[in-house]
DNA sequence: TGTTTTTGTTAGCCTTCGCTAACATTTTAA
DNA sequence: TTAAAATGTTAGCGAAGGCTAACAAAAACA
């Protein structure tokens, strides 16, 4: 079953908020996602529909065994993209949020699994001491230790929710 | 002004149109949209108010300035991504044009010029003669050369229109 | 425990962008 | 030159996914 971008995104916000906190609120979602309550209540009749979470009028509010996978893959489709983009292309990391959560409805599971490989060996090249200069901007070590050192300064920046 | 995706894929309908036909018609663009021509109908007005096109009813349709301007750029971002997807990932062709089209409105000028420029860099990797066997996979000559053969096979499978 | 504040819901509206049905215009060709 | 075919337009519907206004329920607290 195909989910929209917009139910994507709130599939992935609920999983982040149910790993830092108990329960889940409305308000919660509408905060982290930058809408409404009310558009946050009807997109969850329709999640719940789809049996993504479990959820009553007043009541709690969790991801489903099924929503949960889906979460879980959708993060995943993002946090590969944000790496490609800030580690690889060297994307100012906010913008590269920005656009990686756009982007990752479009991308199926198989090509993020292939973006995930190549980012792999990419970073991996430098192992194979090509015997170029560090300085060469062409060199692969040089290309693995910025892109590592770029990664690092992102994720070392990041604030907690 | 910022375009929605669909608006975009008018203009760049358009645009390929206008280079294969001396007048751009409704049903040109329905058809090679796949939508109705009520639906193209009421874009071009649209896109008309948006001065991106010259419309009159029953008239004809061309881009303006702007709007062939705006077309360029779309076709560019499509195209880059396919070469990345395509070229670098080893994406299908087809599944990469259909995962380029939906990704490009997600991307920023700059960004596409990001990637453009790595790709550029990653092709001519092989330039510098590591000196691995041809057969080694990470071997970033042999990267450029089956990197440009699936260009190349990709490009020549092509269908005119 | 009763009142205020916070949280959640309902109803109904708006925009985007598809669609169908019905009709108008233009083009083609007999 | 007029009838048929092709093309284009109008009107109005529907789904998605936002929004505000108004109200209901729950929680906090005095």
């Amino acid at each position: 079953m195909k989910l929209t971008s917009s139910q994507e995104e709130y599939l992935k916000t609920i999983y982040l908020l149910e790993k830092n906190k108990q329960k889940v609120r409305v308000t919660d979602i509408a905060q982290k996602m930058n809408i409404t309550k009310p558009s946050v209540n009807k997109a969850l009749r329709i999640l719940k529909d789809l049996k993504l979470i479990n959820y009553e009028v007043y009541g709690n509010i969790e991801l489903t065994k099924e929503g949960r996978q889906n979460a879980k893959e959708i993060i995943k489709k993002q946090d590969t993209l944000e790496i490609f983009l800030i580690g690889i292309l060297e994307i100012e990391k906010k913008q590269a949020e920005e656009e990686a959560k756009a982007i990752k409805h479009a991308m199926s599971k198989e090509s993020i699994e292939k973006l995930d490989n190549y980012i792999t060996k990419i970073l991996d090249l430098g192992d194979l001491k090509c015997g170029y200069d560090k300085n060469n901007e062409k060199c692969r070590s040089c290309i693995k230790i910025t892109a590592r050192e770029r990664l690092k300064k992102a994720k070392d920046s990041e604030i907690k929710i």
